[in-house]
DNA sequence: GCCAACGTTGGC
DNA sequence: GCCAACGTTGGC
């Protein structure tokens, strides 16, 4: 089993939102480091659930994968924003996962405390310039996390 | 709203 | 294959 967090903004999809569907297609990934890690993902697979450019900025929840990577229809959708034109149904660019909805933290923990910690001096999402919006935790990491909750 | 840090595009 | 220009992400 891996883990993984994965940003979202709350004004488009929140971790709110997540609870009431209890299942997202997360579709949307257009960049090709954050869809290989897509690829890699199992079922059951640990997602630390993140809110992006918003008033607090951090992990908000958990959720896990629940299905495998498949192709986001959306590359094939003229009237979608995330429309590939050059991707083919024979071979599609770009890929999805389903995440399920686990639980809402307690707490928001913030990025900033995240930055914080000499613990996550490694951690993907806090190296300088990472934009990803996916990207792998390692289970210390993951644990460490949670205990901030 | 600003801007640093990227990724992508396209001319050459 | 290089690299300048451009677009995007996302914290602040």
């Amino acid at each position: 089993m891996r883990y993984w967090l994965m940003k979202s903004e709350p004004d488009e999809f929140s971790i709110d939102m997540l609870a009431k569907k209890k299942v997202e297609a997360w579709n949307g990934v257009r960049n090709y480091q954050a869809r290989n890690f897509m690829r890699d993902m199992k079922v059951g697979d640990g997602v630390l659930f993140y809110h992006s450019s918003c008033d607090v900025p951090g992990v908000v929840g958990i959720a896990e994968i629940s299905a495998e990577a498949y192709p986001d229809p959306t590359q094939f959708d003229a009237r979608s924003d995330y429309y590939d034109a050059a991707s083919k149904r024979e071979e599609p660019r770009w890929s999805m996962v389903d995440v399920t909805f686990k639980r809402k933290l307690a707490r928001t923990i913030p990025l900033t405390e995240l930055k914080d910690r000499d613990e996550l001096a490694d951690f993907v999402l806090t190296r300088r310039g990472n934009r990803l919006s996916v990207l792998p935790v390692t289970k210390r990491e993951w644990d460490f996390i949670l205990g901030l909750e």
